[in-house]
DNA sequence: AATGAATGAGCCTTCATTCAT
DNA sequence: GATGAATGAAGGCTCATTCAT
């Protein structure tokens, strides 16, 4: 039993240790032209070690990729419901982005530009359940305040890409090195933006949260 | 003379063939993914010809990014030159740009997903002239409506990001076949959420246009 | 002493286990194409385990194939030594291989296909004299009928690939599936011919056998 | 015109350089053991032209294949329609054999040992054309000597097995080195023995060839 | 005896680019 | 301008083998 669980958090650790090694390549030079051999450079490890616990380069693209998605899906969930108005909610979504995009730059950035990736059939599964999930969890949170008139009833693939788009357009340039604040010191502007946009067109009927 | 202006004539198809089946590759496929042996079969000529043309793999990518670039921006300035109010010119900025995405799919695509393109110090400079150049057009046209109240002053670096980012998600979805709506369908609900992002505070203080 | 014999017992099971494994294997998708990890996978063990008991993965192939070899030449002799006639004799190295490569498939596919196999000084040296005292017991058997002018005087090396040949040939193709019938059921034409053309040319001088 | 067949021929000129090479190669070492690598220092060229031309090592190694089980064909049916009594044809395909093989070590060591060359299916069936249509035409020519009681009636897939399997097998031998006698020195013997296995019960019913 | 993570040399193949015709 | 054979560096991946536990 302790032997089992020794041999597993040293291969979690390994493995750990291949993925960290892996995001800093792909934030150097990007994935394609990230190496096996610059990851294993950086890991100090084997080339079939890697092989050993990812199987491809597309292997370890795609777990880091949903390992991010996950990360980044649960601290916005942990957020969202301590909020009780829809403007705290919607604001939270903006603020929470910019947060943990500054603190987390290399992930953030691989998550932002990833679109491209080519993922097995298996990862893509498990990545559209990750999402579905995620994206269901959120529109039952926010369908009460869409009911009540404190925000607007627009078409439904329109909320994400008002709300998230501009902060993460920002932060995909601030990740470019061609803005120099961090979407963190900037949020509060596009807190405001997202909320102008999305709440109720005669006001929020839900009392303004004190503070 | 007439000779002359044959063969450039000629010349000039051949690249525009060369380009067509380049951005036809990357979209199929993706840039780093297409070769250049996958173009000369999609354009029906040989290796040394595109050779001929464009010098590298990354001439061709640069070439057709910057055409791209400049008809993208120079639909926008004619459409933008021709709006009175800053309420008109927020929302033809979306609009210009939910058009122009749907009826150019592929080469809005390229743009919009070409952001890690290895370009060569020439053509990189040669990119930012011309945004620079454009950028600073568009800011002169709205900096009186900014200066009037009409537009809320906000951090220089945010504006784009509030009026673009949401339109840009969304077509970045819709591109990826994720969403049906074509951008041209939902112009005027981004639209509206650009304008409630970025009026006065207090309103617009320029007259509404009539229509 | 029960102990050892019993983790005699169980070393021997598991080295079967492992050579089962490997013959099946070797079978499906060849020598070369064959990879630890498929033995180990079709043996149920570790990688360790079978380098533990055979070295390494030409040291499974060698052991398969001494041990196959030493089974056919067994079997062979065992009938060989009831024959009394040079007919029946002839006849019965025919027969007896018909009969063992139909019940032993993959092992005489193994033996008929291994020309190629790369194997150890010591293993080659082995494989050898097992090779040599057989075709000198079977020789010392036939030397009387060639010496009584029942059997052909011919070259030494044209003995064996006249009498078996034909029916090692046969086997070769119906191994590989491309004939139906098995060995077992044509192998009297192949006696037949053997017989044919191994008989002295003034007919056999010994006597038919009956029945 | 001569500049394409020009073209043709230095297309042509190399490719057999290349399979020469390969040859060579499978010879010393065997298929698998044989690398692109030396093959290109073999041929003296470089790994892209070998690509080039063949697009996979696989590719080589088929079209060798092909090719020389073509040769091998052709001359058999060359020799064979010259003959007029079963008993000459039937030794020719054993002499024929002999001396081919002797000709042609490298390629009939090939021909004979590539039984478990992996293929495309694409290569596969090209190659079961070409032995379909082979084993037909030789059919039809003994066809009529089976008919008129020349030769024995026996089941059809082992004639070949008895005709060819001894000087098969003994030249897989010699091959191997093995044996010391060429095929083509002893082939006399092989030829009576097949012509023994083979010929009518009664005897021959056509006349026997002056010579 | 068993386990399975780790190793690293080596292979097949790709592909941007060059250049003789 | 056009052609396509030739080049060769480089990369992803395999796999027999080792070894600490």
């Amino acid at each position: 039993m302790v032997r089992r669980s020794t041999v597993r958090a040293a291969t979690a650790a390994r493995k750990s240790q291949i993925l960290d090694a892996a995001l800093s390549c792909f934030t150097d030079v990007g994935i394609e032209a990230t190496t096996i051999d610059d990851i294993r450079r950086c890991a100090d490890c084997s080339t079939g070690s890697i092989y050993h616990h990812f199987g491809s380069k597309e292997g370890i693209a795609s777990e880091l990729f949903i390992e991010g998605v996950q990360r980044l899906n649960a601290d916005l969930m942990t957020k969202l419901t301590r909020c009780r108005t829809a403007e705290r909610a919607v604001k939270t979504v903006v603020t929470q982005y910019s947060d943990w995009v500054t603190r987390n730059r290399d992930l953030a950035g691989y998550l932002l530009n990833s679109r491209d990736l080519a993922m097995s059939a298996e990862a893509v599964e498990m990545l559209h359940d990750v999402n579905r999930a995620h994206i269901r969890r959120v529109f039952e949170f926010f369908a009460p305040f869409v009911g009540n008139g404190a925000m607007q009833i627009l078409p439904v693939e329109t909320y994400i890409p008002i709300i998230s788009g501009p902060i993460q357009d920002y932060a995909r340039h601030w990740l470019a090195g061609q803005f120099t604040d961090s979407p963190a010191k900037v949020k509060a502007v596009f807190a405001e933006a997202a909320w102008s946009a999305m709440k109720g067109a005669d006001g929020p009927r839900d009392a303004k949260e004190p503070g």
